[in-house]
DNA sequence: CTGCCGTACTACGACAGTCGTACTATGTCT
DNA sequence: AGACATAGTACGACTGTCGTAGTACGGCAG
């Protein structure tokens, strides 16, 4: 199993998070499960790399926070859910533009 | 023009250095110029990034340094070669397989 | 003959993002 | 009672990149 160097995707756990983000608000611990799913396990999101992303990007207004219970039954467990913003809307799309050219930048480097 | 950052090719520069290596030793100045030429100017490596790439990927044994005349004329100029040893080789062929994962992973996440 | 550009580096410190480790706290399952 | 999933926070270390600066040589223009 090829192992995905932190390195590499580096630059890139932000627009994950904002991806999942586009379908709607959520949280850390679903955000990660998320991630792992998509990727078939092939990549695996720290909790502190995610956390900190959150509050980096939420810094920088790409997400907002807001709490609100586990379920409906307003049983007084709160989680920490976000948002996406426009800015953050923005942000994502200028992340896709780039990595097509990042694609063809590397892809001139990789020979089989 | 996308720029592409640097959080992205991280961990991706060592690999565009040994690729430029397969074709025989190079120096800094001239992989450098490589690295541009090849990407159309869309990627320059920094010099600081280029040189202390080449101390770490030498540490790891991935490459070897010799000093050499500029010309064939032994006037006395010498640079610093690099060339590629065997674990240079098999860094680089894992960096290739890695990076066809990093492509599929990442291209979840991207929408257009 | 002076200054600037291209070549070919080295040194040093700052910074950002990731990661290891550890800790808290609740609820459910066995 | 203890393990496991959930849902985080805190803190310090590390790595790679980058800005800035400085050295040194050769060639060419003015």
């Amino acid at each position: 199993m090829v192992e995905i160097s932190s390195d590499v995707i580096r630059g890139y756990n932000d627009t994950m998070i904002l991806f999942i983000l586009l379908n709607g608000p959520s949280y850390g611990y679903e955000i990660s499960k998320q991630i792992k799913s998509i990727t078939d396990e092939k990549y695996i999101i720290k909790e502190t790399t995610l956390y900190s992303a959150f509050t980096r990007m939420e810094k920088n207004g790409f997400i907002e926070s807001f709490t609100a219970d586990q379920d409906g039954s307003g049983n007084g467990k709160k989680r920490t859910y976000y948002r996406i913003t426009d800015l953050g809307m923005q942000f994502y799309r200028a992340k896709c533009e780039e990595w097509d050219i990042t694609q063809e930048v590397v892809a001139k480097f990789i020979r089989h």
